[in-house]
DNA sequence: TATGAATGAGAGTTCATTCAT
DNA sequence: CATGAATGAACTCTCATTCAT
């Protein structure tokens, strides 16, 4: 590649990073371009060379990510052939991501509350990201099923849940900041999403 | 109460009405005062007599409707003395809350999936309300344990994740509006809490 | 009228004067709302009350004074059977209205050549007024050749050229500022115009 | 002249060329010098070598080709004793100039319609070409009244008053882009300027 | 007490100009 | 010399908040 690609393709992503922790803590609307461009050490007008606006700013960070989780669970679930162990493996995969992403997450837990009332084309691509990741889980989870090592029932339900455990775990862990790392939650979801809750008679 | 309290007390309301609408279709910083005061009739001065500024008519709102559900909950639970019947009760409760209570939903998932500002001293109230919600899941779980009826392990650690799943299936379902009733959903997440997914053998 | 009514119309007017001069000496792109409201003695979202942006004020107050000119021309024109007379009166009427509004005709002057390129729909309407005046002049100048009191040819072209002369012999007035009345002015057009400038055999 | 001079100017005239476009198009403000610079095919950066800022490649463009009009009029006017003539000849070279250099005169209407600037003395320049050629209509003028052959009165208003009809004529040509060229129109402001539109009795 | 017009700080965005390469 | 990426001042516009009525 040569060396103005490659600089340009390096500031793009200092300012990504600045926008990533800026929006992470502010959320969009707190968010200002001209603080994303200071922590990012550039002028203001400079992320304009980059991102039409900043709702493309924020909309490209977010593909971004998204398709770099996806990619990570993807290629962590692999060809496993059993569902169960799939889904630990994506289980374990996700956290892994977001253990090492933990603004990113900020943003993406905040995203999958909001943005679907954002009918906005814009949002499209995004959107559609967002669901062949749920589309992920809930293909494993039928597979479950019809190996008859899941129960039956709405599979995508269970993936929406397991989605829900999962967001709501990271969060509080985020918020809480123990030693602990992330990972320790992967456990405690797998077991509770395959076993429940409830001791067996 | 005299009238002019009584009186009071109803603009209140009249505006916690509007707001509730209009924060939840636009989310805390696409609502704007003048929106509300419009469509609770009153004038844009009006909403400063009753609320200091538009951050305080927010957590008030919130600590008002969470407390209501707070006190729907705990009135279905009652004093239920078998925890698993308890919990059953309780995830029947809240979701009949919000299936009452759309509006409100919106606004109290966006408040459960961003919590930046529940920093700020501001927002210790909601913070604390949030808490105590999480508490009496807590409280319910643990006594679940202790009767070895429920699975050992982080009581709310195993709260949290049953809100989650919660939250993510009414948030699933409002997105989705198909006909059915949200409570629908209630034996869902029930089952998948007590049972978990994975078949016995 | 009501007082309410009254006042915001006269806010309306003390807007559109101050406007008046600021894009009379400045231009469209020059002229900057901040320094129009300080003018008129406003705060800058005041402006923003009467007028949904800054090409819609500009719009605004180009129609409306336009629309005076049209009325003041009509009505000294009046009834007159008399193409010549006729004529005569439109030019007096125009100097005239002219030298009441000197700011107004430098904007004039300046959109009778920059406006049509701008295709945007905003300026149909103005576009139509300017139009309808010019038609008023080509159509008196048709009467005066039906009745054979003026030569033949295109009487639009003797229009556009009737007011290209009394435009730059405006703009030379403002311009040079001599004590004199711009009225003098209109002597000049009338004979140059009518008898042109040779004379006769 | 050497090679180095020759690039120099030969680049100066591209630049002079792109420039000419984009504000015969846009008018100065809505024009850039990105803009420019990419439609002459140089940097942005370069034409800030050949020009110390906007302003002055506006201004000396205007000069440059003020100056060619006016050397192409007072070519054709040339040494033509007698004043009737050469007037014709003079409304007949300025017609044909501008029919081969449309966009210039889109610029050079706007600066006979806009005159405010004029005032800074950035513009003194371009403010004296302008007047020259005024002063070149007024000497021809003065000298058919000194010879019996012009009617008496204002020299100077005759040339401004001829200058406008010229200029408003040429613009509703450019507007309405009839197939006739504009040369057409020289006859009919000749006719109107010399014998009036009213018929002689 | 209720009002809503007025305010101005602050946001996003553009573009003439500079300067390291 | 030529470049074009970087800059930041300046612009338009919004909206939480105030205050005269």
């Amino acid at each position: 590649m040569p060396r103005r690609q490659r600089e340009r393709l390096q500031r793009r992503r200092d300012i990504f990073r600045a926008a990533e922790r800026v929006f992470a803590e502010k959320a969009y609307h707190g968010a200002s371009i001209e603080e994303i461009a200071r922590l990012a050490e550039y002028g203001t007008g400079t992320v304009y060379l980059y991102f039409k606006d900043k709702e493309t700013l924020y909309v490209e960070l977010f593909a971004e990510k998204v398709g770099e989780l996806y990619a990570h669970v993807r290629s962590r679930v692999g060809a496993e052939k059993d569902p169960i162990t799939a889904l630990r493996r994506l289980i374990q995969a996700r956290t892994e991501f977001f253990d090492q992403n933990r603004e990113f997450f900020q943003i993406y837990m905040r995203e999958g509350m909001d943005w679907w009332w954002l009918k906005s084309d814009r949002w499209a691509g995004v959107r559609n990201l967002y669901d062949s990741y749920i589309d992920l889980v809930t293909r494993l989870i039928r597979r479950g099923q019809r190996r008859g090592s899941l129960r039956g029932g709405d599979s995508r339900h269970y993936a929406i849940a397991l989605a829900g455990m999962m967001m709501q775990l990271t969060r509080d862990w985020l918020e809480r900041k123990t030693g602990r790392p992330l990972t320790d939650s992967a456990a405690i979801v797998a077991e509770l999403f395959l076993q429940g809750a409830q001791v067996k008679k």
